[in-house]
DNA sequence: GACCTGCTGCGGGTTG
């Protein structure tokens, strides 16, 4: 039987009336292994090849005769942009068919949410936060609700698992599996994902052999792509030659701007746009990132899905997951992006008409983000992308969870919740003793209470106060902010920085402003129009890069290759990063500890962050004095005594974590939203696993050997 | 050198 055939009489109905020619390759594939089996499924294709409609397609012809009854589907995103777009698309599949879709979101309105819980059918859309509000606010209303709820679908699934989110989410999962009749069945829907062996164990911890992998490679798209070079001027400033190359190639096409920080986004849409009017042209570019206020950024994102004037985007990262902007010719990256995965998810947003070519800009604004640039697309090309690690301990979520499972219960004995914490797929791993550790050290601090009597525990004082907020549902961490108004106009947010100040100018949202006052009570900053301004400073929290970006960086500084899609420039500028290691016979399996001057040196460590990271404080226990790193993962450090000694006591010393960990925290402490609450070993061991790589940095010592140079 | 994501209940005012 074909694909079609095996659908629904009204599904094929709708495919007629929708004038379908063919489906996709992923369509093809997942209507009979949804349909056929009875296994956990991942569909892994690219943008635009329908992943939504193959994974709705099976899954409403297997739920229609009885998905007026009850809650049958639930669809899971990170984003409540992508629940609305998802909606009309599903939506439109059911027109004949007596299946009901319901948002429930933070922007859902509570008669709406009031009306579902009522009449629970059909198919809902909810993010892992709303879940949880399910969770703390109607524990009542959870056996009926998810009693027959037979298919998860989790869309974007590669943004959950190796997050603090992902825990949440796989958490609240097990959780709801207590009320339903079967496991229902988990669908993952992803564009760029890679270790499958993680992602299925996060899928299904007990049968991971019963996830299958749908992949659908022939979706990459054709890729043209090159890359340019603009020196960053002394000044520190990027040269206008830069923007007027980008403003020449994005004159005649739809374009995405990618940047690395909002601060650069602000700076680059005003120069683009200064550019533009110099030309006659009206507003052309569009800035957008999470500081911009909400109605400007969906005033964007329509103007973007709906023009047919060659109109660019200048954005971060909150334009990589699939909020629609409609069809875009080019994407552009401003300097290089941190991961492998994040540039190929980026690319992947232009060419969206089918057989359309991928078309991709990079610039480099200095020799380090060059070098970068060129491992990361050296990665894209070798089809490589960063595997996925899952989170590690996270006893920080546990806590949240346990909290919340208290809540939830209104009461419950310490083995119970022992049991609930074991079979909890995503907690499973974890150490029962330590689960035990945190719950009295939660009763200690009034976070949990022991009552008398039967000794059920419940949610204490502390806790209370935790759970009572409005923070709660989320278990990410997020900074403080000025909120910026001109009058009553909301224009958007800085961060409450000590760097701000009354009479600061600053570019938001494309525009310029004088803050006039600071309210640091309300946090709010009240602005005028100005005629200059800088790009506001935000917090950021620093990125890791993977061993393998290192590995590339040091391969392509020892080879002599020329990689056809650099430009003259860019060239020149490779060739005098190379210089120094051509003239000293440097080979991939070295790396270089240059001698500065006297006492003071550079080891170029070219591996992972985490490893760079581990050697700094190794270096301090050895007896060096390290002063600082770089995301390349640079050491500069001073040192008296012979560095054969430094370099033996490195590789075979008896190196123990804690002894790491007790000289970094005197420098830096682990970020996370709930790991003040936790005891200080549990809390240790979090930032160990996720802050150092001991055994990485072992195996690295042994497998290159460092090689002094002394200019 | 960093980016992104999410949430409720209630009191008070405004609008249909």
């Amino acid at each position: 039987m074909s694909s079609f055939e095996l659908l629904s009489k009204f599904l094929q109905k709708k495919i007629w009336d929708m004038k379908w020619s063919n489906f996709t390759v992923i369509q093809e594939k997942a209507i009979p292994a949804i349909l056929q089996t009875n296994n956990d499924i991942v569909l892994s294709a690219g943008t635009a090849s329908g992943k939504t409609e193959a994974a709705f397609l099976p899954i409403l012809t297997g739920v229609e005769d009885i998905a007026d009854q009850a809650l049958k589907v639930m669809y899971i995103s990170p984003l409540k942009a992508l629940i609305n777009n998802q909606f009309e698309r599903i939506n439109q599949l059911c027109e004949y068919m007596n299946i009901e879709i319901h948002r429930w979101h933070g922007d859902v309105s509570q008669s709406k949410k009031q009306k579902f819980i009522k009449n629970p059918t059909g198919i809902l859309q909810i993010t892992p936060e709303s879940i949880e509000s399910l969770f703390i606010n109607k524990p009542g209303v959870l056996p009926t609700l998810f009693k027959e709820l037979e298919f998860v679908v989790i869309d974007e699934i590669h943004s959950f698992i190796d997050k603090e989110r992902g825990v949440q989410l796989r958490s609240l999962l097990s959780r709801i599996e207590e009320f339903t009749k079967v496991r229902p069945r988990i669908i993952g829907l992803s564009a760029t994902i890679g270790n499958f062996k993680v992602v299925k164990e996060w899928i299904n911890l007990k049968h991971p052999e019963n996830v299958s992998i749908i992949e659908d490679k022939s979706s990459d798209k054709q890729l043209l792509y090159s890359l340019m070079y603009f020196e960053t001027e002394e000044d520190n400033n990027k040269p206008v030659e830069l923007f007027e190359d980008m403003r020449d190639l994005t004159k005649e096409q739809k374009s995405i701007i990618f940047c690395n920080s909002r601060g650069s986004v602000e700076e680059t849409t005003v120069f683009l746009n200064r550019l533009a009017k110099k030309n006659g042209a009206g507003e052309t570019y569009y800035p957008h990132h999470s500081s911009i206020d909400k109605k400007e950024r969906e005033y964007v994102e329509k103007i973007m899905s709906e023009t047919k004037e060659p109109k660019s985007v200048v954005a971060t990262s909150s334009l990589e997951l699939g909020i629609d902007i409609g069809n875009v010719d080019l994407v552009v990256q401003l300097d290089s992006t941190y991961t492998v995965s994040s540039l190929k998810q980026r690319l992947g947003r232009s060419g969206r008409e089918r057989d359309a070519e991928q078309m991709l800009q990079l610039y480099g604004t200095g020799k380090d983000s060059l070098l970068q640039s060129l491992a990361v697309m050296e990665l894209v090309l070798d089809k490589w992308i960063e595997p996925a690690e899952g989170y590690a301990v996270p006893y920080n979520i546990l806590f949240h969870q346990v909290i919340s499972i208290c809540a939830e219960k209104n009461g419950v004995t310490l083995k119970k919740l022992l049991e609930l914490i074991e079979n909890n797929d995503i907690f499973h791993s974890l150490n029962l003793s330590k689960a035990e550790l945190l719950i009295h050290h939660m009763i200690q601090n009034d976070i949990l209470e022991k009552l008398s009597g039967k000794g059920e525990i419940i949610v204490g004082l502390e806790g209370e106060r935790i759970l009572r907020s409005k923070e709660f549902y989320s278990v990410f961490l997020t900074n403080e902010e000025y909120e910026v108004v001109e009058g009553t106009r909301k224009i958007g947010r800085i961060d409450k920085t000590p760097f701000i100040f009354e009479g600061d100018n600053v570019i938001l949202s494309g525009r310029l402003w004088t803050i006039i006052f600071l309210d640091t009570e309300r946090n709010k900053a009240y602005v005028n129009k100005a005629v200059n301004g800088k790009p506001p400073k935000y917090l950021g929290d620093g990125g890791k890069i993977h061993k393998k970006i290192g590995k590339k960086m040091m391969e392509i500084l020892c080879s002599d290759d020329n990689f056809e899609y650099c430009d003259g420039k860019a060239r020149a500028a490779l060739a005098e990063l190379r210089r120094p290691y051509h003239l000293y016979g440097i080979d991939t399996t070295d790396r270089v500890m240059w001698k500065e001057k006297g006492n003071t040196y550079f080891l170029e460590t070219f591996s992972s962050t985490q490893i760079a990271t581990t050697i700094f404080w190794m270096l301090k226990i050895a007896g060096a004095n390290p002063k600082g790193k770089d995301l390349l993962g640079r050491i500069k450090f001073e040192y008296d005594g012979s560095l054969t000694k430094l370099y033996n006591d490195l590789k075979n010393f008896t190196w123990d974590e804690k002894d790491l960990l007790e000289e970094k925290k005197k420098k830096e402490d682990f970020h996370s939203k709930y790991a003040e609450f936790i005891p200080q070993e549990l809390k240790d061991e979090l930032h160990i696993k996720h802050e150092l790589d001991l055994k990485g940095t072992i195996e690295y010592l042994h497998q290159y050997q460092w090689k002094l140079i002394g200019l």
